[in-house]
RNA sequence: GGCGGCAUAGCCAAGUGGUAAGGCGCAGGUCUGCAAAACCUUUAUCCACCGGUUCAAAUCCGGUUGCCGCCUCCA
Protein backbone atom coordinates (compact mmCIF):
# COMPACT_ATOMS: atom_id res chain seq x y z
CA UNK A 1 0.00 0.00 0.00
CA UNK A 2 1.29 3.52 -0.95
CA UNK A 3 0.19 6.59 1.16
CA UNK A 4 1.26 10.26 0.75
CA UNK A 5 3.24 11.88 3.19
CA UNK A 6 3.47 15.36 3.80
CA UNK A 7 6.91 15.30 5.55
CA UNK A 8 8.67 13.50 2.26
CA UNK A 9 5.94 15.70 -0.10
CA UNK A 10 5.88 11.68 -1.40
CA UNK A 11 3.73 8.61 -2.06
CA UNK A 12 5.41 6.16 -0.29
CA UNK A 13 5.27 2.65 0.43
CA UNK A 14 3.24 2.16 3.99
CA UNK A 15 4.85 0.42 7.01
CA UNK A 16 4.16 0.26 10.24
CA UNK A 17 6.20 0.56 13.06
CA UNK A 18 4.89 -3.00 14.44
CA UNK A 19 4.47 -5.83 12.41
CA UNK A 20 0.33 -6.28 12.17
CA UNK A 21 -0.57 -2.70 14.53
CA UNK A 22 -1.38 0.64 13.42
CA UNK A 23 -1.23 3.50 15.64
CA UNK A 24 -3.05 5.95 14.27
CA UNK A 25 -4.07 10.08 15.63
CA UNK A 26 -6.19 12.13 14.03
CA UNK A 27 -6.74 15.66 15.41
CA UNK A 28 -10.16 16.08 16.29
CA UNK A 29 -12.62 18.71 16.64
CA UNK A 30 -12.65 22.17 19.05
CA UNK A 31 -16.06 21.32 20.70
CA UNK A 32 -17.60 25.05 20.74
CA UNK A 33 -20.28 24.56 18.04
CA UNK A 34 -21.90 22.02 15.63
CA UNK A 35 -19.76 20.48 13.33
CA UNK A 36 -20.04 21.53 9.44
CA UNK A 37 -18.95 19.31 6.37
CA UNK A 38 -15.98 20.32 5.57
CA UNK A 39 -15.02 19.66 9.49
CA UNK A 40 -16.60 16.09 8.51
CA UNK A 41 -14.53 15.05 6.05
CA UNK A 42 -11.34 14.09 8.06
CA UNK A 43 -13.56 12.44 10.72
CA UNK A 44 -15.41 10.51 8.03
CA UNK A 45 -12.45 9.48 5.18
CA UNK A 46 -9.87 8.89 8.01
CA UNK A 47 -12.47 6.86 9.68
CA UNK A 48 -12.84 5.01 6.67
CA UNK A 49 -9.13 4.64 6.08
CA UNK A 50 -9.22 2.84 9.39
CA UNK A 51 -12.00 0.07 8.60
CA UNK A 52 -9.70 -0.42 5.03
CA UNK A 53 -6.64 -1.19 7.26
CA UNK A 54 -8.81 -3.38 9.24
CA UNK A 55 -10.24 -5.22 6.00
CA UNK A 56 -6.97 -5.72 5.15
CA UNK A 57 -6.11 -7.44 8.27
CA UNK A 58 -4.28 -4.54 10.79
CA UNK A 59 -5.35 -4.09 13.89
CA UNK A 60 -5.73 -0.59 14.63
CA UNK A 61 -5.53 2.01 17.50
CA UNK A 62 -7.58 4.87 16.32
CA UNK A 63 -7.58 7.96 18.85
CA UNK A 64 -9.23 11.15 18.27
CA UNK A 65 -8.97 13.39 20.97
CA UNK A 66 -11.85 16.51 21.70
CA UNK A 67 -9.96 19.76 22.41
CA UNK A 68 -12.29 21.03 25.15
CA UNK A 69 -10.19 23.82 26.72
CA UNK A 70 -9.53 26.65 23.96
CA UNK A 71 -10.38 30.45 23.43
CA UNK A 72 -13.58 30.23 21.73
CA UNK A 73 -14.70 27.80 24.09
CA UNK A 74 -14.51 30.12 26.84
CA UNK A 75 -15.40 32.96 24.33
CA UNK A 76 -17.87 30.94 24.08
CA UNK A 77 -19.25 30.06 27.98
CA UNK A 78 -19.10 33.82 28.78
CA UNK A 79 -21.28 34.80 25.95
CA UNK A 80 -24.19 31.78 27.07
CA UNK A 81 -23.15 32.46 30.42
CA UNK A 82 -22.02 28.94 31.72
CA UNK A 83 -19.15 27.35 31.98
CA UNK A 84 -16.39 26.36 29.68
CA UNK A 85 -17.08 22.88 31.07
CA UNK A 86 -20.80 22.78 30.06
CA UNK A 87 -20.19 23.74 26.32
CA UNK A 88 -17.68 21.04 26.11
CA UNK A 89 -19.65 18.69 27.57
CA UNK A 90 -22.84 19.34 24.97
CA UNK A 91 -21.10 19.51 22.07
CA UNK A 92 -18.96 16.17 22.81
CA UNK A 93 -22.50 14.63 22.94
CA UNK A 94 -23.51 17.30 20.24
CA UNK A 95 -20.40 15.65 17.71
CA UNK A 96 -21.52 12.31 18.98
CA UNK A 97 -24.74 12.65 17.59
CA UNK A 98 -23.90 13.72 14.14
CA UNK A 99 -20.47 11.36 13.67
CA UNK A 100 -22.91 8.44 14.74
CA UNK A 101 -25.59 9.54 12.29
CA UNK A 102 -22.85 9.87 9.47
CA UNK A 103 -22.00 6.25 10.36
CA UNK A 104 -18.63 7.46 11.49
CA UNK A 105 -17.27 4.72 13.82
CA UNK A 106 -16.02 5.45 17.48
CA UNK A 107 -12.28 5.51 17.50
CA UNK A 108 -10.69 3.36 20.29
CA UNK A 109 -9.99 6.42 22.49
CA UNK A 110 -11.52 10.13 22.42
CA UNK A 111 -9.61 11.57 25.23
CA UNK A 112 -10.08 15.08 26.28
CA UNK A 113 -7.63 17.59 27.27
CA UNK A 114 -9.21 18.07 30.29
CA UNK A 115 -8.49 14.32 31.75
CA UNK A 116 -4.83 14.98 30.71
CA UNK A 117 -4.41 18.37 32.40
CA UNK A 118 -1.49 16.30 34.67
CA UNK A 119 0.47 14.87 31.67
CA UNK A 120 0.68 17.68 30.28
CA UNK A 121 2.27 19.54 33.14
CA UNK A 122 5.08 16.56 33.27
CA UNK A 123 5.51 16.43 29.73
CA UNK A 124 6.61 20.61 29.69
CA UNK A 125 8.29 19.92 32.75
CA UNK A 126 10.63 17.63 30.41
CA UNK A 127 10.77 20.22 28.16
CA UNK A 128 11.78 23.01 30.42
CA UNK A 129 14.65 20.29 31.94
CA UNK A 130 15.88 19.58 28.19
CA UNK A 131 16.10 22.96 27.78
CA UNK A 132 13.43 22.98 25.03
CA UNK A 133 10.92 25.08 26.62
CA UNK A 134 11.40 27.93 29.31
CA UNK A 135 8.57 30.08 31.60
CA UNK A 136 8.38 33.47 31.73
CA UNK A 137 7.86 35.75 34.49
CA UNK A 138 4.26 36.13 33.81
CA UNK A 139 3.85 32.62 34.21
CA UNK A 140 3.63 31.49 30.61
CA UNK A 141 5.50 28.97 29.44
CA UNK A 142 7.07 28.60 25.70
CA UNK A 143 8.72 26.50 23.45
CA UNK A 144 11.80 27.33 22.02
CA UNK A 145 11.92 26.35 18.82
CA UNK A 146 15.44 27.78 17.75
CA UNK A 147 16.10 24.66 20.18
CA UNK A 148 14.80 22.35 17.73
CA UNK A 149 16.77 21.70 14.95
CA UNK A 150 14.00 20.58 12.69
CA UNK A 151 11.68 23.43 12.64
CA UNK A 152 9.77 23.28 9.84
CA UNK A 153 10.50 20.16 8.42
CA UNK A 154 6.64 19.50 7.69
CA UNK A 155 5.48 22.56 6.22
CA UNK A 156 9.17 23.43 4.37
CA UNK A 157 8.92 26.90 6.57
CA UNK A 158 12.23 27.79 7.17
CA UNK A 159 12.09 29.81 10.95
CA UNK A 160 13.97 33.29 9.50
CA UNK A 161 11.53 33.35 6.73
CA UNK A 162 8.85 32.74 9.05
CA UNK A 163 10.44 35.44 11.45
CA UNK A 164 10.76 37.85 8.51
CA UNK A 165 6.82 37.24 7.50
CA UNK A 166 5.62 36.79 11.15
CA UNK A 167 2.60 39.08 11.42
CA UNK A 168 1.59 38.85 15.18
CA UNK A 169 2.87 41.47 16.67
CA UNK A 170 6.01 40.54 18.82
CA UNK A 171 5.51 39.33 22.26
CA UNK A 172 8.19 40.58 23.99
CA UNK A 173 8.41 37.66 26.78
CA UNK A 174 8.97 35.65 23.35
CA UNK A 175 12.49 34.72 22.73
CA UNK A 176 11.78 34.30 19.38
CA UNK A 177 8.69 35.05 17.11
CA UNK A 178 7.89 31.48 16.50
CA UNK A 179 7.40 30.50 19.53
CA UNK A 180 4.65 29.10 20.72
CA UNK A 181 2.79 28.95 24.30
CA UNK A 182 2.73 25.33 26.15
CA UNK A 183 0.91 26.90 28.82
CA UNK A 184 -1.02 29.84 29.80
CA UNK A 185 -1.48 32.26 32.89
CA UNK A 186 -5.00 32.18 34.03
CA UNK A 187 -6.59 35.45 32.97
CA UNK A 188 -10.13 36.33 34.74
CA UNK A 189 -12.66 34.54 33.60
CA UNK A 190 -10.76 31.53 32.61
CA UNK A 191 -10.62 27.93 33.82
CA UNK A 192 -7.08 27.45 35.08
CA UNK A 193 -5.62 24.15 36.63
CA UNK A 194 -2.28 24.74 39.36
CA UNK A 195 1.19 24.21 38.07
CA UNK A 196 4.30 24.74 39.09
CA UNK A 197 4.59 28.41 36.82
CA UNK A 198 1.51 28.72 38.84
CA UNK A 199 -2.34 28.81 37.78
CA UNK A 200 -3.11 28.52 34.18
CA UNK A 201 -4.18 26.31 30.52
CA UNK A 202 -2.48 24.46 28.63
CA UNK A 203 -1.88 26.14 24.71
CA UNK A 204 -3.26 24.24 22.25
CA UNK A 205 -0.21 22.33 20.63
CA UNK A 206 0.69 20.24 23.67
CA UNK A 207 -2.33 18.24 24.13
CA UNK A 208 -1.90 16.08 20.52
CA UNK A 209 1.52 15.38 21.60
CA UNK A 210 0.82 14.26 24.97
CA UNK A 211 -2.35 12.14 24.21
CA UNK A 212 -0.90 10.82 21.25
CA UNK A 213 1.95 9.48 23.45
CA UNK A 214 0.21 8.63 26.31
CA UNK A 215 -2.50 6.69 24.42
CA UNK A 216 -0.41 5.51 21.60
CA UNK A 217 3.26 5.76 21.90
CA UNK A 218 6.26 7.64 21.27
CA UNK A 219 6.77 7.18 17.66
CA UNK A 220 3.24 6.56 15.52
CA UNK A 221 2.42 5.34 12.16
CA UNK A 222 0.25 7.86 11.07
CA UNK A 223 -1.06 11.62 12.29
CA UNK A 224 -3.85 13.07 10.81
CA UNK A 225 -6.01 15.83 9.69
CA UNK A 226 -6.89 18.95 7.75
CA UNK A 227 -4.66 20.61 5.37
CA UNK A 228 -4.62 23.82 7.54
CA UNK A 229 -3.29 22.11 10.44
CA UNK A 230 0.06 21.41 8.55
CA UNK A 231 1.27 24.72 10.24
CA UNK A 232 1.67 25.86 12.61
CA UNK A 233 0.14 23.11 14.36
CA UNK A 234 1.02 19.71 13.32
CA UNK A 235 4.86 21.72 13.12
CA UNK A 236 4.34 22.35 17.05
CA UNK A 237 3.54 18.73 17.68
CA UNK A 238 6.78 17.48 16.02
CA UNK A 239 9.17 20.08 17.63
CA UNK A 240 7.57 18.96 20.99
CA UNK A 241 7.16 15.24 20.92
CA UNK A 242 10.33 15.16 19.07
CA UNK A 243 12.36 16.89 21.89
CA UNK A 244 10.56 15.07 23.96
CA UNK A 245 11.41 11.68 23.29
CA UNK A 246 14.33 12.10 20.96
CA UNK A 247 12.70 9.94 18.46
CA UNK A 248 10.39 9.80 15.25
CA UNK A 249 6.82 11.42 16.59
CA UNK A 250 5.12 10.43 13.18
CA UNK A 251 5.76 8.24 10.10
CA UNK A 252 3.40 8.85 7.98
CA UNK A 253 1.42 12.62 8.33
CA UNK A 254 -1.64 12.60 6.39
CA UNK A 255 -3.63 15.63 5.28
CA UNK A 256 -7.03 15.96 3.49
CA UNK A 257 -7.73 18.99 1.52
CA UNK A 258 -10.83 21.43 1.94
CA UNK A 259 -14.55 20.86 0.90
CA UNK A 260 -14.88 24.64 -0.67
CA UNK A 261 -17.96 26.70 -1.54
CA UNK A 262 -17.37 28.08 -4.75
CA UNK A 263 -13.75 27.27 -4.63
CA UNK A 264 -13.06 29.05 -1.15
CA UNK A 265 -12.75 27.10 1.68
CA UNK A 266 -15.80 26.65 4.15
CA UNK A 267 -14.70 28.31 7.73
CA UNK A 268 -17.00 28.91 10.64
CA UNK A 269 -15.27 32.58 10.74
CA UNK A 270 -16.34 32.76 6.99
CA UNK A 271 -19.36 31.85 8.34
CA UNK A 272 -19.69 30.04 4.69
CA UNK A 273 -20.24 26.15 6.24
CA UNK A 274 -23.21 24.22 6.34
CA UNK A 275 -23.38 22.28 9.83
CA UNK A 276 -23.70 18.39 9.28
CA UNK A 277 -27.17 18.61 11.37
CA UNK A 278 -28.90 20.85 9.02
CA UNK A 279 -28.04 18.52 5.33
CA UNK A 280 -28.81 15.84 7.46
CA UNK A 281 -32.46 17.09 7.90
CA UNK A 282 -32.29 17.01 3.95
CA UNK A 283 -29.87 13.90 3.02
CA UNK A 284 -29.92 10.63 3.85
CA UNK A 285 -26.49 10.09 5.61
CA UNK A 286 -25.41 7.42 3.07
CA UNK A 287 -25.81 10.18 0.55
CA UNK A 288 -22.89 12.52 2.17
CA UNK A 289 -20.71 9.56 2.07
CA UNK A 290 -21.12 8.86 -1.40
CA UNK A 291 -20.26 12.55 -2.43
CA UNK A 292 -17.07 12.73 0.36
CA UNK A 293 -15.54 8.95 -1.32
CA UNK A 294 -16.77 10.54 -5.12
CA UNK A 295 -13.06 12.48 -4.67
CA UNK A 296 -9.65 11.53 -3.54
CA UNK A 297 -9.37 13.03 -0.06
CA UNK A 298 -6.31 14.97 -1.02
CA UNK A 299 -8.18 16.80 -2.95
CA UNK A 300 -10.11 20.13 -2.45
CA UNK A 301 -13.54 19.96 -3.69
CA UNK A 302 -16.77 22.35 -3.83
CA UNK A 303 -19.93 21.35 -1.78
CA UNK A 304 -23.18 22.32 -3.63
CA UNK A 305 -26.93 21.59 -3.89
CA UNK A 306 -26.23 19.94 -7.59
CA UNK A 307 -23.09 18.01 -6.02
CA UNK A 308 -25.22 16.23 -3.85
CA UNK A 309 -28.31 15.53 -6.47
CA UNK A 310 -25.97 13.88 -8.32
CA UNK A 311 -23.97 11.99 -5.88
CA UNK A 312 -28.14 10.48 -4.66
CA UNK A 313 -28.38 9.83 -8.15
CA UNK A 314 -25.29 7.54 -8.54
CA UNK A 315 -25.67 6.25 -5.29
CA UNK A 316 -29.65 5.50 -6.34
CA UNK A 317 -27.80 3.10 -9.32
CA UNK A 318 -26.03 1.21 -6.50
CA UNK A 319 -29.00 0.26 -4.92
CA UNK A 320 -31.09 -0.28 -7.52
CA UNK A 321 -28.69 -2.76 -8.91
CA UNK A 322 -28.61 -4.58 -5.27
CA UNK A 323 -32.57 -4.58 -5.41
CA UNK A 324 -32.60 -5.95 -8.50
CA UNK A 325 -29.97 -8.76 -7.61
CA UNK A 326 -31.87 -9.77 -4.52
CA UNK A 327 -35.26 -9.75 -6.10
CA UNK A 328 -33.93 -12.09 -8.50
CA UNK A 329 -32.35 -14.42 -5.79
CA UNK A 330 -35.33 -14.49 -4.14
CA UNK A 331 -37.32 -15.32 -6.97
CA UNK A 332 -35.33 -17.95 -7.99
CA UNK A 333 -35.83 -21.10 -8.96
CA UNK A 334 -32.49 -22.17 -10.34
CA UNK A 335 -30.03 -23.97 -8.75
CA UNK A 336 -27.84 -25.09 -11.46
CA UNK A 337 -25.09 -23.22 -12.09
CA UNK A 338 -24.20 -22.99 -15.59
CA UNK A 339 -20.65 -23.30 -17.45
CA UNK A 340 -21.21 -19.77 -18.78
CA UNK A 341 -21.56 -19.10 -14.62
CA UNK A 342 -18.78 -20.47 -13.58
CA UNK A 343 -16.24 -18.73 -16.05
CA UNK A 344 -18.16 -15.29 -14.85
CA UNK A 345 -17.56 -16.41 -11.71
CA UNK A 346 -13.94 -16.31 -11.85
CA UNK A 347 -14.10 -13.67 -14.41
CA UNK A 348 -15.77 -11.29 -11.14
CA UNK A 349 -12.61 -11.65 -8.96
CA UNK A 350 -11.03 -8.80 -11.00
CA UNK A 351 -13.45 -6.25 -9.31
CA UNK A 352 -12.34 -7.40 -6.11
CA UNK A 353 -8.67 -7.37 -7.16
CA UNK A 354 -9.00 -3.30 -8.50
CA UNK A 355 -11.04 -2.20 -6.00
CA UNK A 356 -7.89 -3.32 -3.61
CA UNK A 357 -5.76 -1.78 -6.28
CA UNK A 358 -7.34 1.48 -6.25
CA UNK A 359 -7.57 1.21 -2.78
CA UNK A 360 -3.76 0.99 -2.41
CA UNK A 361 -2.84 3.47 -3.66
CA UNK A 362 -2.88 6.35 -1.16
CA UNK A 363 -6.78 5.66 -1.02
CA UNK A 364 -7.55 6.70 -4.40
CA UNK A 365 -11.61 5.81 -2.86
CA UNK A 366 -12.53 7.73 -6.06
CA UNK A 367 -11.38 4.85 -8.67
CA UNK A 368 -12.50 2.33 -6.14
CA UNK A 369 -16.10 3.90 -6.20
CA UNK A 370 -15.74 3.26 -10.51
CA UNK A 371 -14.62 -0.39 -10.11
CA UNK A 372 -17.87 -0.75 -7.69
CA UNK A 373 -20.41 0.69 -10.83
CA UNK A 374 -18.00 -1.77 -13.21
CA UNK A 375 -19.27 -4.98 -11.02
CA UNK A 376 -22.98 -2.89 -11.21
CA UNK A 377 -23.10 -2.94 -14.86
CA UNK A 378 -21.39 -6.49 -15.28
CA UNK A 379 -24.17 -7.72 -12.53
CA UNK A 380 -26.81 -6.05 -14.20
CA UNK A 381 -25.51 -7.39 -17.97
CA UNK A 382 -25.14 -11.01 -17.06
CA UNK A 383 -28.65 -11.87 -14.55
CA UNK A 384 -31.94 -12.47 -15.27
CA UNK A 385 -34.47 -14.85 -14.64
CA UNK A 386 -32.50 -17.36 -15.84
CA UNK A 387 -29.56 -17.09 -13.27
CA UNK A 388 -28.66 -19.44 -10.61
CA UNK A 389 -28.54 -18.91 -7.73
CA UNK A 390 -24.89 -20.33 -7.18
CA UNK A 391 -23.45 -17.49 -9.51
CA UNK A 392 -26.19 -14.27 -8.38
CA UNK A 393 -24.86 -15.40 -4.41
CA UNK A 394 -21.46 -14.29 -4.71
CA UNK A 395 -21.85 -11.43 -7.04
CA UNK A 396 -24.09 -10.14 -4.33
CA UNK A 397 -21.68 -10.89 -1.73
CA UNK A 398 -18.90 -9.25 -3.52
CA UNK A 399 -21.13 -6.02 -4.20
CA UNK A 400 -21.92 -6.18 -0.30
CA UNK A 401 -18.46 -6.59 0.17
CA UNK A 402 -16.96 -3.58 -1.51
CA UNK A 403 -19.64 -1.04 -0.88
CA UNK A 404 -19.10 -2.29 3.25
CA UNK A 405 -15.62 -1.39 2.80
CA UNK A 406 -17.03 2.36 2.21
CA UNK A 407 -19.71 2.33 4.24
CA UNK A 408 -22.27 2.43 1.96
CA UNK A 409 -25.35 0.30 0.64
CA UNK A 410 -26.16 -0.48 4.26
CA UNK A 411 -29.82 0.01 4.59
CA UNK A 412 -31.72 -2.72 4.36
CA UNK A 413 -35.28 -3.33 3.14
CA UNK A 414 -38.14 -3.23 5.39
CA UNK A 415 -41.18 -5.08 5.28
CA UNK A 416 -44.71 -3.85 3.71
CA UNK A 417 -47.49 -2.78 5.25
CA UNK A 418 -50.36 -5.01 4.35
CA UNK A 419 -52.64 -2.63 3.19
CA UNK A 420 -49.90 -1.95 1.10
CA UNK A 421 -49.66 -5.42 -0.25
CA UNK A 422 -53.36 -5.47 -0.54
CA UNK A 423 -53.17 -2.49 -3.03
CA UNK A 424 -50.65 -4.03 -5.17
CA UNK A 425 -52.57 -7.04 -5.64
CA UNK A 426 -55.32 -5.61 -7.06
CA UNK A 427 -52.79 -3.23 -9.10
CA UNK A 428 -51.61 -6.58 -10.50
CA UNK A 429 -55.55 -7.95 -11.23
CA UNK A 430 -56.88 -4.48 -12.77
CA UNK A 431 -53.54 -5.16 -15.15
CA UNK A 432 -54.75 -8.86 -15.77
CA UNK A 433 -58.28 -7.08 -16.84
CA UNK A 434 -56.71 -4.81 -19.08
CA UNK A 435 -58.23 -2.04 -16.78
CA UNK A 436 -54.99 0.23 -17.35
CA UNK A 437 -56.88 3.26 -15.75
CA UNK A 438 -57.30 1.69 -12.92
CA UNK A 439 -53.43 -0.08 -12.37
CA UNK A 440 -52.22 3.55 -13.28
CA UNK A 441 -54.06 5.10 -10.37
CA UNK A 442 -53.01 2.49 -7.96
CA UNK A 443 -49.46 3.36 -8.95
CA UNK A 444 -49.55 6.49 -8.78
CA UNK A 445 -51.18 6.71 -5.14
CA UNK A 446 -48.52 4.36 -4.44
CA UNK A 447 -45.83 6.75 -5.66
CA UNK A 448 -47.45 9.41 -3.39
CA UNK A 449 -46.81 7.51 -0.43
CA UNK A 450 -43.07 7.47 -1.46
CA UNK A 451 -43.70 3.54 -2.72
CA UNK A 452 -42.40 3.09 -6.56
CA UNK A 453 -43.61 -0.34 -8.44
CA UNK A 454 -41.64 -1.92 -11.15
CA UNK A 455 -43.25 -4.97 -13.59
CA UNK A 456 -40.59 -7.32 -14.19
CA UNK A 457 -40.54 -10.69 -15.88
CA UNK A 458 -40.38 -12.52 -12.06
CA UNK A 459 -43.37 -10.00 -10.95
CA UNK A 460 -43.49 -7.07 -9.27
CA UNK A 461 -40.97 -5.15 -7.77
CA UNK A 462 -41.20 -2.78 -5.59
CA UNK A 463 -38.86 0.11 -3.95
CA UNK A 464 -38.89 3.28 -1.68
CA UNK A 465 -38.30 6.53 -3.73
CA UNK A 466 -35.26 8.40 -2.55
C1' G B 1 7.44 38.66 0.91
C1' G B 2 8.17 33.00 2.24
C1' C B 3 6.00 28.04 1.52
C1' G B 4 2.50 24.86 -0.95
C1' G B 5 -1.57 23.08 -4.09
C1' C B 6 -4.75 23.05 -8.38
C1' A B 7 -6.15 23.71 -13.91
C1' U B 8 -9.01 16.81 -17.89
C1' A B 9 -16.14 16.82 -21.67
C1' G B 10 -22.29 20.59 -19.80
C1' C B 11 -21.07 19.08 -14.47
C1' C B 12 -18.22 15.78 -10.99
C1' A B 13 -13.83 12.87 -11.34
C1' A B 14 -9.67 8.84 -12.29
C1' G B 15 -5.42 8.66 -15.08
C1' U B 16 2.47 10.63 -13.75
C1' G B 17 5.71 8.45 -20.77
C1' G B 18 2.49 4.49 -25.14
C1' U B 19 -2.15 7.32 -27.42
C1' A B 20 -8.32 9.73 -22.56
C1' A B 21 -11.61 5.02 -16.47
C1' G B 22 -16.12 5.79 -13.98
C1' G B 23 -20.43 8.68 -12.49
C1' C B 24 -24.31 12.63 -13.03
C1' G B 25 -26.85 15.09 -16.93
C1' C B 26 -28.47 15.24 -22.25
C1' A B 27 -30.11 12.75 -26.89
C1' G B 28 -31.55 8.34 -29.77
C1' G B 29 -32.79 3.13 -29.48
C1' U B 30 -34.25 -1.99 -27.28
C1' C B 31 -37.64 -3.87 -23.65
C1' U B 32 -42.76 -2.50 -21.44
C1' G B 33 -50.13 -2.00 -21.97
C1' C B 34 -47.80 2.64 -20.41
C1' A B 35 -44.00 3.34 -17.09
C1' A B 36 -39.75 2.20 -14.18
C1' A B 37 -35.25 -0.27 -14.03
C1' A B 38 -31.72 -2.33 -17.08
C1' C B 39 -29.06 -2.67 -21.58
C1' C B 40 -27.09 -0.59 -26.37
C1' U B 41 -25.46 3.84 -29.02
C1' U B 42 -24.04 8.90 -28.83
C1' U B 43 -21.62 13.10 -25.53
C1' A B 44 -13.00 15.32 -25.01
C1' U B 45 -8.93 14.01 -32.34
C1' C B 46 -7.96 15.97 -27.01
C1' C B 47 -6.30 17.17 -21.17
C1' A B 48 -5.33 26.26 -19.19
C1' C B 49 -1.53 28.63 -22.71
C1' C B 50 3.58 28.82 -25.03
C1' G B 51 8.14 26.40 -25.84
C1' G B 52 11.47 22.11 -25.05
C1' U B 53 13.07 16.72 -24.29
C1' U B 54 11.47 11.98 -26.63
C1' C B 55 10.10 7.26 -31.71
C1' A B 56 6.03 8.57 -28.31
C1' A B 57 3.60 13.59 -23.19
C1' A B 58 -2.58 15.14 -20.23
C1' U B 59 1.61 12.74 -17.98
C1' C B 60 8.84 14.87 -17.82
C1' C B 61 11.54 19.99 -18.11
C1' G B 62 11.28 25.53 -18.63
C1' G B 63 8.14 29.67 -18.93
C1' U B 64 3.17 32.25 -18.92
C1' U B 65 -1.81 32.93 -17.17
C1' G B 66 -5.74 32.00 -13.82
C1' C B 67 -7.71 30.10 -9.20
C1' C B 68 -7.01 28.42 -4.15
C1' G B 69 -4.57 27.57 0.57
C1' C B 70 -0.92 28.14 4.80
C1' C B 71 2.36 31.76 7.22
C1' U B 72 -3.33 34.55 12.75
C1' C B 73 -8.19 30.54 15.50
C1' C B 74 -9.65 27.08 11.70
C1' A B 75 -10.69 20.02 9.30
Amino acid sequence: MKLYNTLTGKKEEFTTVKEGIINMYVCGPTVYNFFHIGNARPFMMFDLLRRYFEYRGYEVNYVQNFTDVDDKIINKANEENVSSKEIGEKYIKEYFKDADALGINRATKHPRVTENIKEIIDFIKVLIDKGNAYAVENGDVYFYTRSFKGYGKLSGQNIDDLEAGARVEINTNKKHPTDFALWKSKKEGEPYWDSPWGQGRPGWHIECSVMSTRYLSETIDIHAGGHDLIFPHHENEIAQSESYSGKPFAKYWLHNGYININNEKMSKSKGNFFTVRDILQEYNSEVIRFFMIGAQYRSPVNFSRELIEAAANGLERLYTAKDNLEFLIENNNNTMISEDENAKLKEMNRFKDKFIEAMDDDFNTADAVAVIFELVRFINVNTNGESSDEFMRPALDLLKELTGVLGILSEEKKMLASDIEILIEERQQARKDKDFKKSDEIRDSLISKGIKLEDTPQGVKWGYIK
